[in-house]
DNA sequence: TAGTTATATAATAATTTTATTATAAAATGA
DNA sequence: TCATTTTATAATAAAATTATTATATAACTA
């Protein structure tokens, strides 16, 4: 992924959305997103949640019925930084969409590896 | 400018390389940046810097006939650090263009504002 | 002043990106 | 098994971005 690429997955409202959600909160499924984001409509976050993991930005596990998307461990380690940088110096920009997802009933259970 | 916005601003392979070229040299005139991006007309760098000067990212300034471009001092810290970490950690994605642009013959002499 | 160099802009066409709507698939649970 | 929940995908339409070509403007130079 050279640079043009990188930011090119970042030039979006719901895709850089999503990923400064994802790496505040380490993984979330696209039913939290949905909840998070709440203007946008579940295809259009599934379609820019496939972008960005056919771009390598992001991976998914999937446990029972919920996949849930976190940031690829293996992206350069600038673009991580990047990404860290813009979380932590605009928080503002995701607080609301923080709130709506804390305040989210019924959030899937995370179930760790171990204890499947 | 928000974060999205200023991502925009990168997302362009044009865009993000002049950036990167004037961030490298401190300033880029319009025929420095043709020499450099020598793949490229001279109305579209013309276009995409207009783009990144209208938000407010480049600076211009005119001696003679020339335009020089550099980047904005007052956008975001966040948004320079992000512009210098992508250069450091990315040399070679430019590294050719410097070359060129190190290659180019009467590169206009750049006058102090002192000295004008 | 006429020609040249440097840059900007406008009009249009082409391309790419994005949204919408409908539907499909996979997993769960009654 | 049937209904429900969660997510993905496909088809199409809409919108936005980008490129191209031509032209304009401004400053310098002979």
């Amino acid at each position: 992924m050279n640079p043009t690429e990188f930011y090119k997955n970042l030039a979006d409202d719901i895709r850089l959305k999503s990923i400064l959600l994802i790496a505040q909160e380490g993984e979330l499924c696209v039913c939290e997103l949905m909840a998070a984001l709440a203007e946008s409509s579940q295809p259009k976050i599934s379609r820019h949640l496939a972008l960005l993991k056919s771009s390598g930005l992001l991976l998914t596990r999937k446990q029972k019925q919920w996949v849930f998307y976190s940031i690829n461990p293996d992206i350069a380690r600038w673009a991580q930084q990047v990404i860290s940088l813009t979380l932590k110096e605009n928080i503002d920009f995701i607080t609301p969409h923080l709130q709506a997802l804390h305040l989210m009933g019924a959030r899937p259970e995370r179930i760790a590896s171990c204890c499947e």
